[in-house]
RNA sequence: GAGCCUGUAGCUCAACGGCAGAGCGCUACACUGUGGCUGUAGAUGUUGAGGGUUCGAAACCCUUCAGGCUCCCCA
């Protein structure tokens, strides 16, 4: 007895339909990227284990990566972010890369989790980055790329919102709570929990990392203040140019978005569904200004988000954001009438191919009920018949499946004829 | 890595420890040159898998797999 072997935990299969999901959006990612002027561009999937344990995560490279051996021994990773890659293929070529580099990607991606609504173990995800500009306005421009995509999608700012904060505005304030240095980790994880705690318990959490009563006061102050970007000239300058971007309305200061990176310097950003279910980022990002000279290159400002496939795919399904699923790329259906009309209709469906068209022939002699009960599965919007009476004539019947007309014209005309049709159901 | 919930037809779900069912979908026919709508008929299945308790298990118990909700994490 063969056992079923099932797809492994936290991958997803793509079916025709989920395979239109993900070329939904991979297209949407593509042309807010390309309308900002980014470059596409990717990296290898699987990498050296060596190139996260420099500056990711603890929490990724032991628990959360799929690493094995190879055949000979070495240990390598499936990539379960792009960012190190970046910064490594930037530092190769950083004497002879024209800056401001803009790059884009969209591929997949591997982290060892517990799949949920929203994470699995395999996923694609849509990375962006600016490197070279240490401005707010560059800040301003990646949001403004997001705040893009949301609205292509037909995510109003009604609907997703990008929330913004700088972390050199929170230690200047930290700073002026006299919390220490070392202590700043500590307090942005504080931070990043409370939506999480009871209010109690979240205090007493304070006091066991060591703050004070007007510590905690003073905090507390701080996370309630959504005016105090104007505190900080970068966000002042940040809000200035999404103005002039027309994005503005999809962003607002929020001082609670923290971001647990640690590679993150300035301006950091998280975009939320409002309305909905899902808790989870759609996307989020920020300025790392010391990656680069981290890993060994010549110090470059940079500023990029990432956005998985998964987040924003059951958003768009919920919200029915999501065009009509046609089965068949091809709209029109070529019948076959009988065994000896067979040879004839391949012909003309090969002659409307060579003129263009995209053209779905049926592959065998059947009753001309099915032939068109499949034309309407594959959601075909235009049916061609040859049969006897009109091959004597060297005509084809045309059928518009959309309004159920018929029409009866000679074969030199049917290529006009179903253009028309096609033209027509467009509009 | 930890806790809790769920798993029955292709899908959504019923079935007190006692004959595995409904709706949708699917197939055929009504209609021998025409889809959708309608009507009629038909097939749905190792009840996730393995073991145990019981006269009898989809149901109760154990193990395991998968999904979901939390913790964790969110690069």
């Amino acid at each position: 007895m063969v056992s079923k072997i099932q797809s492994v935990k936290g991958t997803r299969e793509f079916y025709p339909e989920q395979m239109a999901l993900r070329n939904f959006i991979y297209d949407k990612v593509r042309a807010a990227s390309r309308s900002f002027g980014y470059q596409e561009w990717d990296a290898p999937f699987i990498e050296s284990i060596d190139l996260y344990a420099a500056k990711s995560g603890e929490e990724l490279v032991k628990k959360q990566s799929f690493t094995f051996t190879d055949r000979s021994g070495d240990f390598v990773t499936l990539r379960p972010e792009l960012t190190p890659s970046l910064a490594r293929m930037i530092v190769a070529k950083q004497g002879e890369l024209t800056f401001p580099v803009r790059w884009w990607s969209f591929g997949p991606f591997w982290r060892y989790e517990q799949p949920q609504k929203g994470r699995g173990r395999e996923f694609f995800q849509w990375n962006i980055d600016m490197l070279g500009v240490s401005s707010p306005e560059a800040d301003a421009e990646l949001i403004a790329v997001g705040a893009t995509f949301l609205r292509s999608v037909g995510l109003s700012p009604q609907l997703a919102t990008i929330y913004v904060n700088n972390r050199r505005l929170m230690d200047s304030q930290f700073d002026a709570l006299d919390i220490a240095v070392e202590k700043r980790m500590d307090v942005s994880n504080l931070v990043d929990r409370r939506s999480k705690m009871e209010p109690a318990k979240w205090d007493a959490y304070a006091f066991e990392l060591g703050l004070n009563e007007s510590q905690l006061v003073g905090l507390k102050d701080i996370l309630a203040n959504f005016d105090l970007w104007k505190k900080s000239d970068e966000l002042v300058r940040l809000f200035a140019a999404l103005e002039s971007l027309g994005v503005k309305d999809y962003v607002k200061f929020d001082p609670n978005i923290m971001r647990g990176l640690l590679y993150y310097t300035g301006t950091v950003f998280e975009a939320f569904d409002t309305s909905g279910s899902l808790k989870r980022a759609i996307l989020g990002g920020g300025r790392y200004d010391n990656l680069l000279a981290d890993v060994g290159g010549q110090p470059l400002p940079a500023v990029g988000f990432a956005m998985g496939d998964m987040v924003i795919g059951i958003i768009l399904q919920e919200k029915g954001l999501l065009p009509e699923f046609i089965p068949s790329p091809a709209p029109i259906l070529m019948t076959i009438f009988d065994e000896s009309l067979m040879q004839e209709s391949f012909s003309l469906s090969a002659e409307l191919r060579n003129a263009g068209l995209n053209v779905l022939c049926y592959p065998e002699p059947a009753k001309l009920q099915k032939q068109f009960k499949f034309a309407d599965k594959m959601k075909a919007r235009v049916v061609l018949t040859l049969g006897p009476d009109e091959a004597a004539n060297a005509q084809v019947t045309v059928k518009n499946l959309v309004n159920g007309e018929q029409v009866t014209v000679t074969r030199e005309s049917v290529f006009e004829v179903i253009q028309k049709i096609l033209a027509g159901v467009i509009s």
